[in-house]
DNA sequence: TTAAGTGCAAAATCTTTGCAAATGT
DNA sequence: ACATTTGCAAAGATTTTGCACTTAA
């Protein structure tokens, strides 16, 4: 079974105080203790293997890691993600991914990302 | 202004070919001349700024590049992608990718990739 | 001729892994 | 006790870059 540790609970702090998708670097540089890289990794893995986060692969080739908090009953993941071009935030955005599975295929995940500017960076241009 | 080298030709001529969407490590193998790994990235994404190829990163994180057979006219990139998780293959779908932009938000660009089992990995389970 | 393209080797990123030590239950 | 978790250091994988040489137009 899992146990619960100081590094789970720092995780989980921080990106439930961001409510963004983060990567592992930004994770460590807001956590206040000091926690290995690898370690954070192994716990954001260890999370998506339970369910409790997914993991977003950007544009950039980066990974990056949410608590869905617009899915928390079905736990569904496939809504758009949104990426800005100016302050490089990722964020879920509460919008479903729609799409006519082609004949003969079949669906095991999405990973769906729009880029663009926020809402913040619209305005400060 | 551009030149026409061996190298261009040579990758184009893989990509044709092939229909799919390709990594650059296919790429080189599958070209019968020796190309240096780097040059074939500098001719890929010479490729994408004039828009003869279009990218997609994947949630491997890899880049794979891809001459879009459905958009040849209007050359919109916003389609969905499929990657079979058997055969590792990505293929552009010709589906058209659709959102709400939400409010305050502007798009750039689309990533979307759905991973599952192709037509061809379906049916020989 | 000369700007564009290439090869090579090295750097830069990001992520994973093996192993021994530490820790939660 | 003992399986899980961690740190460290190293390896892996992918992509980019600097620089000198080559080549297409």
């Amino acid at each position: 079974m899992r146990r619960n540790t100081p590094t789970k609970e720092a995780v989980l702090n921080v990106l439930t105080k961001s409510g963004k998708a983060l990567s592992q670097d930004t994770i460590e540089e807001r956590i206040d203790i000091d926690i290995n890289r690898a370690t954070i990794y192994r716990v954001l893995n260890r999370f998506c293997d339970d369910g409790v986060l997914h993991k977003i692969v950007a544009e950039n080739g980066k990974q990056y890691f949410a608590i869905c908090n617009d899915c928390e009953e079905e736990h569904n993941h496939d809504h758009f993600h949104f990426r800005c071009s100016t302050c490089e935030t990722i964020e879920c955005l509460p919008i479903e991914v729609n799409y006519s599975i082609p004949v003969g295929y079949s669906i095991e995940k999405t990973n769906c990302v729009l880029t663009g500017k926020c809402k913040d960076c619209s305005n400060n241009l």
